[in-house]
DNA sequence: CAGTATCCTAACCGATACTG
DNA sequence: CAGTATCGGTTAGGATACTG
């Protein structure tokens, strides 16, 4: 859905008749990122344990997405210096307010799939 | 986002956390569905209509496109024997109640996009 | 622990010519 | 009018080995 960097939402919206809802769906359209953000909504979490809760996902893709949610403003990275190193992702407040998008989202496919 | 056929869905959840977004997202998610299914929202539509607000995609894609959202249930086409031919798309009733969906999707990208 | 690097596949999307 | 057919490009997604 998305062309290639995060940087042609507005493009893509041009050419898809000026509809937010492209740029909504581009945004939570990744193949791991409804997943993600599911997770992020139950409060910050860290790699390894979305690692652990994903087991399908390479890691490539896994950070993959979660850089490009991260560029999107919709999730934030934070690194402790710490030995082991930590990294924790949580939702922004641009993240927190997909909540109710993503609720409908997942009510609907709750109530309709087979 | 989509596999290869419609008929993956069900294997799509399994590997994205058994998560009803997914399922939703799957099926409105094609790059064109959004501005097909917001303009279907208004009513019957015929395909030279749709052809016609949607100028830059291809015919090969619209048809895809429309091959899929009616395959999975969110539309139907009526053909109507006339000559010259006429085909109308309209939303079924899943369709139809899909129109929440699609309101809370287009009002957020409409709120926060740049 | 939390990533990169490299290589690879397949899905998706598109232009254009043609047809019932 | 409403599509197919054919061919071809781009990109999202993936497996696996390696690293600060």
């Amino acid at each position: 859905m998305r062309k290639s960097s995060s940087t042609n939402l507005e493009n893509e919206l041009l050419i898809n008749g000026n509809c937010g809802m492209a740029y909504t769906l581009d945004l939570i359209g990744g193949r791991w990122k409804p997943s993600i953000l599911y997770k992020l909504l139950k409060g910050s979490t860290r790699y390894s344990q979305l690692r652990k809760t994903m087991p399908a996902v390479s890691e490539r893709i896994l950070i993959l997405q979660l850089r490009e949610l991260e560029s999107d403003g919709v999730i934030s990275r934070t690194v402790f210096p710490e030995v082991p190193p930590r990294v924790e992702y949580q939702l922004t407040d641009l993240g927190k307010s997909l909540e109710p998008v993503l609720r409908v989202l997942s009510d609907w496919g709750d109530a309709n799939r087979v």
